[in-house]
DNA sequence: ATCGCTATGATATATAACATAACAATTGTG
DNA sequence: CACAATTGTTATGTTATATATCATAGCGAT
């Protein structure tokens, strides 16, 4: 198709991520998760003790966010919301929870392998550095 | 902060994505133009004699979302339809559309130029390659 | 121990960017 | 010519953001 703007850093990682997010989304749509709520289960699933401020401030989702997230997902039965201290509450999978972030673990494996695939295998080396280079320190989300 | 996420390529691709387009917003935030729209004037500056439906396949906006797009820059007289064939119309860039052109050109300039800083100088050459094979043949917008 | 500041969760609301579906008009083609 | 495909449009819905405001709870300093 010639993508005339393909020449523009900015403009190809975004029509990178965007692509991959679909692919992605591909595979979680069997489980009924968007990507969001997949990476809060993550998450929630290797860092115990999480409360849901916190989760949100490594996801880089606001507080006013993770409140109909997290409300979403304890719907489903997912997750649980602990009162911790009186103004905070940890966030734990229930069994249901830990269920899902098996099948959530296998899905992001299966698309992880697949984006890597699509790179040329010289370069698969420098994806992560690459992208965490791009991330930057800009990590504020509230 | 310590991102527990941070092995996962779509994961680091995304906020990468996220942050970039951050940075760019804030090149561009002093003309008043999103990225959609300095993309749309940066292509149509490119390339004559695109249609309206033509400039959204290649930018991966669909049809419907074209409407508004164009109608706001026309209305800010950024740029005039050209009825070409009697269904479809050229898009072209009046003398401000020119103007604000110049201008796009320099913020996405300077956004490049920060952007591709970021990157450790031996993998520079990589990040095109890399996030092209990333975008991958999946375009089709409509 | 109380005063003031901050953190947390919640609510309401706005916006950008995307999607779908239906439609009219027009063009291209068998 | 008849029919299919294309184009632009309108209406509408969804998702992921954002902001502003609020009540409550904990904390630090005096």
């Amino acid at each position: 198709m010639d993508d005339p703007l393909g020449y523009l850093p900015g403009y190809v990682l975004r029509r990178a991520s965007i692509a991959t997010m679909g692919r992605l989304h591909q595979h979680l749509g069997a489980h009924d998760l968007r990507a969001t709520e997949a990476s809060l289960i993550l998450l929630i699933g290797e860092r115990t003790g999480l409360t849901q401020s916190e989760a949100g401030r490594i996801l880089g989702i606001k507080r006013a966010n993770m409140v109909p997230l997290t409300a979403k997902l304890e719907a489903r039965g997912l997750l649980e919301r602990l009162q911790l201290t009186g103004r905070s509450q940890e966030l734990v999978l229930t069994a249901i929870g830990k269920r899902m972030l098996a099948k959530v673990r296998a899905a992001i494996t299966a698309h992880e392998t697949e984006t890597m695939a699509r790179v040329p295998e010289d370069l698969r080396a420098h994806v992560i550095p690459i992208l965490t280079a791009l991330w930057g320190p800009d990590t504020d989300a509230d």
